[in-house]
DNA sequence: GTTCTTTATGTCAATTTTGACATATGAATA
DNA sequence: TATTCATATGTCAAAATTGACATAAAGAAC
C-alpha cells in the first residue's frame, strides 16, 4: 500500500468512481496519471479494499465504477489518523531562479510572467471546485465534504503565494 | 541531463563544492539525497561540464572539490532561459485532509499541529540562509547572490503560506 | 571505554513515476 | 469526409527516487 492508494481510497471514501473519474480528480490529492492508477485499482480490488462493477453504455465506452468496502474504509481510516510525512515539492524554476543571473533579464521575466499565468489559470481551476464542494456542504449534511474543502482552501492558499511571489520578483527584476 | 543535474550545476555555478556540500544545499532547488547525488557528479564530470579536485584532510575524511567548467555554463545557461514546467507537489497531509472525517477530532487537531511546527522550523532553517544570503549580497558586489536570494524568499513565502492554512484549518475544526 | 554525531563518499535493490504506445466509441468540428 | 476531442481502460520500458547497506576517521558525550 503506497501513498497514491490512499489516495484513492480516500477517493472513493465519498462515494463510487470510475477509474477515469478518479484521474481527474487526483490532482490535489496527489499528482499522478492514469497508467499509475489504473493497476493500483486492480490491486486494491484483489485486497479487498475495493469492489467494482462493470457498466456499460451505449454512447460512451464501457466503465468500472469502483466502490470502497468495509475493509478499505477501516484500512484508510487507521491511516487517516497516523502522523504525515514531509511534503516534497519538485518545481525546476526553483534551479531557473537560484542560477537567474546567467539569464538575459528578458528571459527572466518571462520565466515569472508565464508562472504567474500558470497560477492564474490554477486559481480559476480551484474557484470551480470550491464552488462545486460549497454546493455539495449546503445541499447534503456536508460532513464527507469538509475535508474537501479544506484541501481545496489550502491548494489556493499556496497557488496565492505563489502568485505573490512572481508579482514580488517580477518588482525586483526591475520590469 | 536530468533536472537535478541542472540543479547541481546551478550550485556549482556560484563557487567549487564537494558532493558532500550540495547534498547538504541542494534542498531548495530539488529535493534529493546522496545516493542520488554522487552517481550524477561522476556522469556530469565525464561529460566535461564539471571537474574535480582531490583535497586530502588529516581530521576529516578526504574530500573531492567539485568545479563547474566553461562547457557546464554554457549547458546551463541555455537550460535556465527554456521555460519551466509545472511544479510536482506530493505531500500526504493532502489525503489525510481530504479524509479527515474519518478521524478522530482529536487526531485531526495533531495532524494540524504537527505541520504547523515543521513549518515553523522551516522557517527557522530559511532565516538562517537568508541572513547568509543578504551578508553576501552586501559584502561581494552579489549579482550571484541575486538568484539564491529570489529562493529564499519564496520558499519562506510557501512555508508562511502552509503555517497560515495551518492555523486557518485549526479554527474551522474548532478546536 | 563505548556510543553517538559529523564529515565524507559510494553502491544497490526496490519502488515510484513518467511518457509513450495501444485500442475503441461517439460526437463535434473543419 | 477527415480529423480531432472527450470518454474509457489498459500496458510497458525507461527514468527517477528512496532507503538501506557499506566504510571510515575524528571528536564529543555518556
Amino acid at each position: 500500500m503506497n501513498t497514491l492508494s490512499y489516495g484513492l481510497l480516500a477517493l472513493l471514501s465519498v462515494g463510487p468512481r470510475t477509474g477515469y473519474d478518479l484521474s481527474q480528480r487526483v490532482k490535489p490529492l496527489w499528482q499522478a496519471g492514469h497508467s499509475q492508477i489504473y493497476p493500483l485499482l486492480s490491486q486494491l480490488e484483489q485486497s479487498g479494499y475495493i469492489t467494482f462493477e462493470l457498466i456499460e453504455q451505449s454512447d460512451k465506452p464501457d466503465k468500472k465504477e469502483y466502490t470502497i468496502t468495509e475493509s478499505g474504509l477501516a484500512e484508510l481510516s487507521e491511516w487517516v489518523g497516523d502522523s504525515a510525512g514531509k511534503p516534497v515539492l519538485k518545481d525546476d524554476l526553483h534551479i531557473k531562479l537560484y542560477a537567474i543571473w546567467l539569464a538575459e533579464p528578458e528571459k527572466a521575466r518571462q520565466l515569472l510572467q508565464a508562472r504567474a499565468a500558470f497560477c492564474l489559470s490554477e486559481l480559476e481551476r480551484y474557484q470551480l471546485l470550491m464552488d462545486n464542494v460549497e454546493k455539495d456542504r449546503s445541499s447534503d449534511g456536508g460532513k464527507k465534504h469538509f475535508g474537501r474543502y479544506l484541501l481545496i482552501r489550502k491548494r489556493v492558499m499556496d497557488v496565492e503565494a505563489n502568485l505573490q511571489f512572481c508579482k514580488w520578483a517580477l518588482s525586483e527584476l526591475g520590469s
